[in-house]
DNA sequence: ATGGTCGCGCAGCGA
């Protein structure tokens, strides 16, 4: 399968994503969650995929390299993988119990030279495209990583302007390392000047948004209060001290079937020797 | 306590 031929054209029915809604209703669940180690969070991802049954699994910060990705653990859960690993930093994954065509790692399709870093995934499940996407962070506003950051959002949202339309069922699931509005923290003066809220950073995933997405867990709670990371220090996690940066974003015909989106904040309890990764799962419900 | 926590990989970086 060519990866660089938009989904839709492959000629298959099922795969025609104008014939989203024609489809026979049925739950689908997908999820993002960035488990900072794939092979600390092993038993966790397991626990998650037998407990939650999600059709998409997206994940990030993998820190793992291809070889060393838990692929028997996950497959004795039922589940299949598409990995784009990269040892110690970045790596994600999409996993679903469904099959998972058309796979393409990184931007690829000539929209821009390739990227170093494994921070892009995608693939079709069910009829869905699924982007599992770990955005950089940026470190400090005005920063070398910064503008890596800025440029490579502007990437994305070319290979999103080249390769798909808005009418096709298009997920983009992931740590977006953007909070959108001051909704999205708790202490949002705290974090104004940080990467994660600065108006740079918010205007570029504005402009990804308004290619053709709906903000799904915004949709379901529009008075926010709603956090996916907490830092691993200050206490943040007991004080609340959270910020929502993770996301699922999909194209209006997919959007139009969301039901529920909601934080599995039990994810990120527990004590050290439990190991919760610092952020927790978002989940959106659709019927499709 | 003048930092604070993780994970990687084995010093110091990135988040």
């Amino acid at each position: 399968m060519d990866p660089l031929v938009p989904v839709g054209a492959t000629g298959h029915p099922c795969l025609d994503p104008h014939r989203v809604s024609q489809l026979a209703p049925m739950g689908m669940k997908i999820a993002t969650w960035n488990v900072n180690s794939v092979k600390v969070r092993e038993a966790r991802v397991v626990g998650w995929l037998r407990e939650h049954a999600p059709d998409a699994l997206c994940l990030q910060e993998l820190k793992t390299a291809d070889e060393a990705y838990p692929d028997d653990a996950i497959r004795e859960a039922g589940c299949e993988s598409a990995v784009f690993g990269q040892r110690t930093y970045n790596g994600v994954a999409l996993i679903s119990p469904h099959p998972i065509s058309d796979v393409a790692r990184g931007f690829g399709g000539g929209v821009a030279d390739s990227d170093p870093q494994a921070r892009l995934i995608r693939g079709v499940v069910r009829g869905v495209t699924v982007f599992s996407a770990y955005f950089p962070n940026g470190r400090t506003v005005g920063s070398e990583s910064h503008g890596y950051k800025l440029a490579w959002m502007g990437r994305l949202l070319e290979l999103l302007e080249t390769r798909f339309d808005p009418r096709d069922p298009v997920v983009l699931a992931g740590d977006f390392n953007v909070a959108l509005d001051d909704r999205d923290a708790e202490n949002p003066e705290q974090w104004a000047s940080s990467v994660l809220c600065d108006p740079a950073t918010r205007e570029a995933l504005e402009r990804i948004r308004e290619w053709g997405f709906v903000d799904v867990v915004r949709k379901h709670n529009p008075e926010g209060k709603l956090y996916s990371w907490w830092d691993y220090r200050r206490l943040a996690f007991p004080r609340n001290d959270g910020l929502r940066i993770d996301h699922v974003f999909a194209t209006v015909p997919v959007a139009e079937a969301s039901t529920a989106a909601w934080v599995d904040r039990n994810q990120r309890k527990g004590k050290k020797t439990d190991k919760p990764s610092d952020h927790a799962p978002v989940v959106a419900e659709f019927d499709l």
